[in-house]
DNA sequence: TGACATCTACGAAGGTCTTCGTAGAACATC
DNA sequence: GATGTTCTACGAAGACCTTCGTAGATGTCA
């Protein structure tokens, strides 16, 4: 069974930490995230080890200083982020948070090309 | 300055009874609510006396019954909630957030139509 | 008017999330 | 090996969310 359980917003933020660096310690995201969220070292490092519990990351305890990762990929979690945005607030319907996103938060002319080639491949797959 | 907090799990719940019905009472939204979420009724009276309070909603106190109404329009919550998304998982990418939508999860050919449409009506604008 | 139903108000419990202080272990360095 | 630094572990506080029990006010109707 896959883990459910969406992670909560502090713990987002260590996670995107985690996926740009790759698996890295306590210091590490403590010095990364230290600049825009003001949090102290151990409260970052009180919530990595919860992490660990939850199965949010894994941690290699060799050294003094253990590192963590995330035991879940990016996509995966952004997917379970938007599911549940879905039903909650779009009725289960993915095209009306699209179109709620792309009516009011700013997209380049290239994001939007980028988005109608995705279009074009959904349609493609499905019609053969 | 408007309201940026967003309103909760059970708040939104709420929030999409007074959107589809209009104007309430607590016991219409509890029987509303109450086979999908099975909470009592004074949970919701609870909820909602803090919504009040929070100005998520606005209440008649006329009547015996009380009846309540959301302050703030469906799409202006939908938006503020797309947005806290973006920023929270897409690193403010609302693009990144609209194509993940797009690749996991279920939309039929007359939504990806719409949503074709809308990417004109976005591009026509902008090239004028 | 008395009995019953329905409503609001209130308080409090239990859960989760986020925070950080303190203690002690491990390590480095002189 | 004494001293200072860096690490983990732990507990607990405080904020919020959700839940519901109980009490008391208000209305209904026979």
């Amino acid at each position: 069974m896959v883990n459910r359980s969406l992670p909560t917003d502090a713990e987002l933020s260590i996670l995107r930490v985690l996926w740009r660096r790759g698996p890295s310690t306590v210091r590490e995201v403590h010095e990364d995230l230290k600049p825009v969220q003001g949090t102290g070292y151990t409260t970052v490092l009180k919530l990595m080890q919860i992490m660990a519990q939850k199965g949010l990351v894994e941690r290699d305890e060799a050294g003094k200083s253990h590192v963590y990762r995330a035991t879940i990929p990016e996509e995966q979690a952004q997917k379970g982020l938007v599911h549940d945005l879905v039903e909650k607030a779009f009725g289960g319907s993915a095209s009306r948070l699209v179109m709620r996103a792309l009516s009011t938060e700013r997209a380049s002319r290239e994001e939007l090309a980028e988005i109608r080639a995705l279009l074009d491949d959904i349609e493609k797959k499905r019609s053969k």
